[in-house]
RNA sequence: GAGUCUGUAGCUCAGCUGGAUAGAGCAACGGCCUUCUAAGCCGUAGGUCGAGGGUUCGAAUCCCCCCAGGCUCGCCA
């Protein structure tokens, strides 16, 4: 379905080359001034100097050769230039009743989908998420749900960290502990245990411990290393020790995301792209693509046009071993193997940016993607306290996810149920749900690019732009819609008529626009602009609805408009949160 | 040192592919609940858009140069 400015782009292009100018200049934006018009077009002062004429002149040119205008109400010229253009009241009425009709609201699916990879997530095995888990999880789940909105065919990876130092040193501080398990008894020809020899909190204390120990003392850091190597080189004890660490902790990882909404279609790791290394290295090799420097093996990435220093990617250390580049480059040819992308999404830390353009440029410069394939990063900013500074416990550590969330899902059951009398089952679920909501519209309405202030006062206190304040006006909706079907109405079948008040063709017009905020949010990979919009709709519901009576408006006709287009703002709003990962209750 | 990002109201942030009086929320102050959920609505106050140049009919937005801060810069990920 077109979008609403499409319709008056055309029409006024119409104009603009009947009068004789070039039709590119019909372009049309939302009106900066409500006060004077809703929509407005600055082509005429654009194209001023090419037709060395006053642009005041052009604009009333334009508007004299205004023939078709089944979409554009009033139409003015204004001081330097200015075409300022309200909508047809009628061809609002029918453009939401179009979209009301329409597939998923008439949202503008893409002519080609593209299959798209998006990795995101990225945790490492057996240490709790925390934290800096979080934006990853939020921003590529929700970058993910955008681009399926929009048509797309993709699938969301969560590129585990399970492979490497880190499993070595689980490995040494378990041999340590409990040296009688068969894992460790070279000798052993059963089969081993299904039981895991530990559970997830052991598992998650085991860790730091070893990581502490092997920096104070060389001897572990040895036996770790060493234990990696022997890990990564098929040893059979370790390599079952390795299983039970991936099925306790994936186990509990499966768990965590999905407390946060967060769905991935695949579970793919760092192990997985391993047996593609050796191949992929002895071909870069053979073609003369990498070569060894300071006895490491990179890739020169550095082209002419570049006015800065770009650094080689390097796949291998003078040890010989590989590295998180190597990794990703093997998982590149994988992925290329078995799903022939045409789009990857990385969503990481912002810091990893040089990282990943020297692996886009070594996978594009080597041809393990085709040129064609489109590789981009997507960074975010720290996630900071109130102080500036990187959040952290009260106590200064690192702050666990679930303790997060448990926290802020505390504190809203605490609000709801001092506000009113809620049944337990039903408070706690609620309080869940807005906790959830809070948070992830507490990071995703800010530019992911940039660092923000987590304040948990603030995005708990459900006033002004929050996520809790969307949430409490689809409940209103939800509300008004419940009573209207309960006193027996049909809710099918309704038409929204032209809008009798301002704030009704305000919500109208706000409610039109869904579909080029959604397209300019993929395009630009931006949530915050999905948030920004749905802030607005909610709001200008929210006035609407404190001048309006709904349910008691006497005028059949005039009541069934306001009820349709009730369910519109509402299902624009649940399409809208749904892309951001959150979902809202019927009551709270 | 080089590169890169950021600097907008007391605080947290939008706006940045140039347009008409720079917008929100919080905090402050003042109104609005016998009536569809006041987690709401309306209003007042608060800004030389870090500083200075330039381009333009027009600059928070583009260019240059400073200032302040963050981050990155081959064998961690």
């Amino acid at each position: 379905m077109n979008k609403i400015i499409d319709f008056i782009e055309d029409e006024l292009g119409a104009a603009f080359e009947k009068a004789g100018y070039d039709r590119s200049l019909s372009k049309v934006t939302v009106s900066n001034r409500p006060d004077l018009c809703e929509y407005q077009c600055n082509g005429a002062m654009a194209g001023a100097k090419a037709y060395h004429k006053a642009p005041f002149m052009i604009a009333e040119d334009v508007i004299a050769n205004l023939t078709e205008r089944a979409y554009i109400g009033e139409i003015g010229a204004v001081k330097p230039g200015f075409i300022n253009i309200k909508l047809d009241r009628d061809a609002a009425a029918a453009y939401l009743n179009e979209m009301r009709a329409a597939k998923e609201l008439g949202i503008g699916k893409a002519d080609d989908p593209q299959m798209i990879m998006v990795d995101y997530g990225g945790p490492n095995v057996a240490k709790p998420l925390h934290v800096g888990h979080l934006r990853s999880a939020i921003i590529g789940e929700s970058v993910k749900r955008i681009a399926k909105k929009m048509g797309h065919k993709v699938l969301g990876d969560i590129h585990l960290g399970d492979w490497g130092y880190q499993m070595g040193l689980i490995i040494t501080e378990l041999r340590e502990r409990k040296p009688e398990l068969p894992y460790f008894d070279e000798a052993f020809e059963g089969e081993y245990p299904e039981e895991a020899p530990f559970t997830i909190s052991e598992l998650e204390e085991i860790y730091p411990t070893a990581s502490t120990k092997a920096k104070e003392d060389e001897a572990y850091r040895e036996n770790a290393l060493h234990a990696t190597y022997l890990l990564q080189n098929g040893h059979k004890g370790y390599t079952a020790v390795w299983e039970h660490i991936m099925k306790v902790s994936v186990a509990d990882l499966k768990k965590n995301y999905d407390n946060l909404n967060v769905k991935f279609d695949l579970w793919k790791g760092e192990s997985d792209a391993q047996s593609d290394i050796p191949d992929m290295i002895a071909r870069l090799k053979a073609d003369g693509f990498a070569h060894v420097d300071q006895g490491a093996l990179v890739i020169d990435v550095q082209e002419e046009s570049d006015t800065k220093e770009i650094p080689p990617c390097m796949i291998q250390k003078s040890d010989g071993a590989s590295l998180y580049g190597t990794t990703d480059l093997a998982t590149l040819v994988q992925r290329q193997r078995d799903y022939g992308p045409d789009k990857v999404i990385y969503v990481a830390d912002k810091r990893q940016e040089l990282h990943f353009e020297q692996v886009f440029r070594a996978a594009k410069k080597t041809g393990i993607v085709p040129g064609g394939t489109e590789l981009s990063f997507l960074g975010f900013g720290t996630m900071n306290g109130k102080d500036g500074r990187p959040f952290k416990t009260r106590e200064g550590g690192i702050m666990r996810l679930e303790n997060l969330i448990a926290d802020i899902g505390e504190e809203m059951y605490k609000k709801i149920t001092d506000n009113r009398t809620v049944e337990e089952a039903e408070a706690r679920a609620t309080a869940k749900m807005v906790g959830l909501a809070a948070i992830k519209y507490g990071d995703l309405s800010n530019q992911a690019s940039k660092d923000y202030v987590f304040d948990v006062d603030r995005f708990t206190s459900f006033e002004g732009n929050t996520g809790p304040y969307i949430l409490y006006t689809i409940v209103r909706i939800k509300s008004i819609l419940g009573k209207y079907t309960a006193e027996g109405n049909e809710s099918d079948g309704l038409k929204i008529t032209g809008a009798d008040s301002d704030g009704e063709k305000a919500l109208m017009l706000e409610a039109a626009r869904y579909n080029e905020v959604m397209a300019a949010a993929y395009e630009e990979l931006a949530p915050h602009k999905i948030c920004a919009y749905i802030y607005d709709l909610a709001n200008a519901f929210n006035r609407f609805y404190h001048e309006t009576k709904i349910l008691a408006e006497e005028d059949t006709k005039k009541k069934e408009s306001y009820i349709a287009l009730l369910i519109l703002v509402k299902e624009i709003l649940e399409a809208c949160i749904d892309v951001l990962g959150f979902e809202a209750p019927e009551r709270m």
